[in-house]
DNA sequence: TAAGATTGAGTCATCAATCTTT
DNA sequence: AAAGATTGATGACTCAATCTTA
């Protein structure tokens, strides 16, 4: 059975033999999964009224445990977004209630993002959802192979979550 | 060794231990690793003056081979975009003269974009460049895992670009 | 009616510059 | 100086509505 990237993979083979493509076997697969990844996403968060973005803030609030606060910087890396993004992001998560900023007590600098009761309920029934539409997803696959796959991407994004 | 996927799982585990969150070992992972290959590839084609999305458009051109003309319903499935950003990008591919739009000879409702020489050599160097950089992310790996890899995610693949 | 492409409004992203506190 | 957060300019995306031709 072939997908789409067997046919971008053949295609830059016809028309650049010379040229070794095969590393497009495994990363063209990654970012093209991705993205039918973000569109089922979206449509499971939607029924909860969020968004990926959303999910991806307060789950990792969430994911913080009691009190369920983290600063902006500490968001930053648990998302991979850009600052300015975080900072935006945070402002619109006030304001619908999810989330409330509060200031450090020791440093000054420091802002604490607190999710509120409101956002933990509705990260909670997200992720819940979240998985089980996942868990179809992975049904071609047994349970040993999805231990192999995670393990294979592991090796491959260690190198990138290391500084 | 453990990534930052093991530690958002095991977050996860703490945070809601009835729920099983194990589909995430492997489709976070895809994620996370697809946005760490979109920053570096914007740093492989910025050394080309192109952006990402710019590659892709020229990059279905170029792999349908001469006359290097596709429609833009048809570089919509290539890069699971909406019709609207791809007239958009055609746009600003046409005002940098690396496509031109030619009207199809028997259907006057298709446009045909045509790859210009300009845009094609563009592609040939980004492309080079591109599995270059994309065989030393996978330098992890052997020859056999890359091809178990690149099987696992075909699996999982296909489902979502049959029609 | 439908298919294909385009338009425009609104959203969220990055980047570089700035402000505050250490 | 440096760390942390914010701001504003700009860019690209989605979505729904629209236009043209079949």
């Amino acid at each position: 059975v072939k997908d789409e990237v067997d046919s971008i993979v053949a295609g830059w083979r016809r028309a650049l033999p010379e040229v070794d493509v095969s590393p497009l076997e495994v990363l063209s697969r990654v970012t093209r999964l991705a993205k039918h990844l973000d569109r089922r996403r979206s449509t499971v968060f939607a029924r909860h009224n969020l968004e990926t973005w959303t999910f991806d803030v307060l789950a990792a609030l969430r994911r913080a445990g009691p009190p369920f606060q983290l600063s902006p910087g500490e968001l930053l890396t648990a998302t991979l977004v850009t600052s300015g993004t975080m900072t935006n992001r945070i402002n619109l998560l006030e304001a619908r209630g999810f989330v409330v900023r509060k200031p450090d007590s020791v440093d000054a600098r420091i802002v604490r993002v607190r999710l509120t009761t409101l956002g933990r309920h509705r990260v909670d029934a997200a992720l819940k959802d979240l998985v089980e539409q996942e868990n179809l997803i992975l049904a071609a696959l047994g349970t040993t192979e999805r231990g192999e796959l995670a393990g294979l991407l592991r090796r491959i994004l260690v190198p990138f979550d290391l500084p």
